[in-house]
Formats: structure tokens, C-alpha cells, sequence
DNA sequence: CGAATCGTTGAAAGCAGTCAACTAGGGTGG
DNA sequence: CCACCCTAGTTGACTGCTTTCAACGATTCG
């Protein structure tokens, strides 16, 4: 889709489907920064780079604004800018978030977490489910929780050896949510 | 200074000193989000609630701004919220940059990058210099960095042994800069 | 049906964590 | 001024969680 060194000419609105944020190593180790969803904002950079890569998981349907119609356009609307300025807040709540996630927590409280957390953002767009769709394959959970997909396989076993969750094709069944909401432990 | 929970009514503008940004789980890990210097605004949410902790790392001169008068101030101004809005994409994208750290980087990788990271922002405040001051603790390096007190003294050692640093009372001494970038892998 | 990709599982290694002892400053009070 | 204490930092020995390496199983697609 685009990737770190990109000047954004464009900003886009994800319509439909998954996309995952990412940032590489040099040596090609990768973190996943996030996934983005129906309805997110990519690229809010207003001038400059972007400061991460992006691309498709499965098919996606993007609104591309061109950069500098738009910024003329949201000239004389500042409660737009506003708006902007908040969706940049929450996300970099996130990214806070994240970043305890990524160096205070055990790789099962990742898991528990990322979990609940996905299942969380779904609940806007699908309602809420105790089956947790993953669209993203092992390889990209285990780069978002900053784990190897080893990691993040055995994890899932361990968890559905003790009935917490079942591993569906093409997803999680949360058994028992509230278990998973304390191994989350917060 | 602060916490997490607090509504945030003001904003501050950090005048002189060191802060810490941290957040907590619930059973006391702490992770470090960020080091504030003199210069750099907090608690920009414009509403709700403040997302992280904060408190000083010794003396601290703050300009307080409360939030009510200043959103009324902004209003007519929209090149300031513009302004606002390019410092929040700016931390969020410092905030990606430490979740490749922290999920994707060796603890020898994290020091280096921190050792650099640190020394980069003290350049515009007192010029560049070999000589990295460190005014937090072994326990808020650690902190930041993901890793605990014992892990960050070692590695300091270690790098004091090859040759790459010296380690001073209240800081470190970059003996040999292209290595420690080479050690931080970029 | 075979190839390729993705995911799971096992065994072993290693990096960072834990536990514990020790050292070095810095401040305080006798 | 010195003895004491308290905190911060260092170091060592050991543990253990996660990674690494490797083989195996499952699913998809040509």
C-alpha cells in the first residue's frame, strides 16, 4: 500500500477490510504498530513522511484524499481539525497502551490481551461475539505482541488445554471470558 | 504531578527540569512512556482524561495553562491547533519508534538506542557533547526500556568493558559514538 | 496428487529475570 | 568529624521464559 519513506501525498479512510501497520529493522525484524479497521484514518500525517509502512490483509476498499485539496478544504473548518486533533490523541493513547503491553507483560497476558482487545474493536463494527475472527495470520500477531509465532502458537494451546479459549479455523472462541479477562490482568 | 485517573482541567509547558511519563498495571509494573524536557507540552488531551502519570525527576519549572481559557484562546487560532496537532503526530510517531524497541530490540540494542536517543534530544538544549547526562535512575531506564535495574547495569558494564562508554557519576561518556550507533543497529 | 504455505509441536539453547549479597555515595545525628 | 544508615547501583549464581532450530501436520491451490 505504502511504506516508511512515502511522502504522503494522500491520506485514506479504510472502508472495508484489515490492514496492518508496521514498522521494519534494517536486518528485517519487524513490529506490527497496529491493525487498522473499517472507519480508521491512515496517513493523518498533515506534511512530511510517513512514519510507518502499511499494506493489505486479504481485500480492502480505501477512500484516498489527495493531501493538499484536503488541508485547503479542512482551511476553514478548525471543528474538523479538532476533530483530527482527537483521533490523533486516542491513537497515541493506544500506542501507550501498546508500549506496556510490549515491555511489562508475560507472553500469555499478550495473548489474553490482544484478545479481548481485538474482540473489543469488533464490537462497533460486527456486535458482540464471543467467536473472535483473526484475519491476520500467527506471523503478524506474534509481531504485534512483540513475540515469535512459536510464541504465540503454543500460547493459543496452552490456553485451549485449559478451556479458556477454542482455536477455530480462522479464529478464537472465547469459552470463558472472564478467565481470559484476568489472565489479561487488566 | 499528575496520574492516569485525573481530569485533566490544565495543560502544562514543561519550562525547566526532567519528568517521567509513566503508566501502571495494576500489580505495580510500570512502564515508562517517555522522558519530557524542557520545551515539551503535557496533557495535551483537550478532553477527558489525562492517559498516563507523571511526575518530576528532580526540580521542575512548569508554565501552567488551565484547559478551559485555552480552548476558548485556540478557537480563533486554527494555525495553533494545527501547530498542536504536528507536535501529537510527532510523539506518535516517537511512540511507534519505541515499540520497535521495546517489542523487536536486545537489551544491548535498547541501552545503545537509548544512550543516542537521549544524547539527540540534549543537543538543542546544551549543544552536542560526548558526555551524556543522566539525571533518571537505573530503575526509570529500565523502566523505559523494558528490561529491570539489573539487566541495564550490566549492560552498561558490558559496554564499559569493550571500550564503547565510561561510566560516569550521573551519566555516561560515549568513548567510542560510531559504535554505540553500530551497536543500536540503527 | 504434489507443492507450497501456514500452523503446531518438541527439544535444546540462550537471553534476560530473579534472588541475594555486596559496594559506594550522601545525608544525618551524635 | 566520624559513625551510622539509607538508598542507588553493581555483581554473582541460578532459574526460567521465550527463542531457536527442526520436524511434523494441515490446508489450499495449481
Amino acid at each position: 500500500m505504502f511504506s516508511e519513506e512515502d511522502i504522503t501525498t494522500s491520506f485514506y479512510n479504510l472502508l472495508e477490510g484489515v490492514m496492518r501497520l508496521y514498522k521494519l529493522l534494517p536486518d528485517g525484524r519487524r513490529q506490527i504498530v497496529g491493525f487498522a479497521l473499517s472507519g480508521d484514518f491512515l496517513g493523518m500525517n498533515i506534511s512530511g513522511r510517513h512514519n510507518f509502512s502499511a499494506d493489505a490483509i486479504g481485500t480492502v476498499t480505501v477512500c484516498q484524499f489527495a493531501k493538499a485539496p484536503f488541508g485547503r478544504f479542512i482551511e476553514g473548518r478548525p471543528h474538523l481539525l479538532r476533530r483530527i486533533n482527537e483521533l490523533a490523541i486516542r491513537e497515541l493513547s493506544q500506542a501507550r497502551d501498546h508500549m506496556v503491553l510490549l515491555g511489562r507483560r508475560s507472553a500469555e497476558e499478550k495473548v489474553a490481551t490482544f484478545l479481548l482487545g481485538w474482540r473489543e474493536r469488533l464490537v462497533s463494527l460486527k456486535g458482540s461475539s464471543d467467536m473472535v475472527p483473526l484475519p491476520m495470520s500467527r506471523q503478524d500477531i506474534a509481531d504485534y505482541l512483540g513475540l515469535t509465532i512459536e510464541t504465540v502458537s503454543r500460547t493459543f494451546t496452552k490456553l485451549e488445554r485449559d478451556g479458556v479459549i477454542e482455536i477455530i479455523h480462522g479464529g478464537i472462541s472465547l469459552l470463558d471470558p472472564a478467565r481470559v479477562e484476568a489472565l489479561a490482568a487488566a
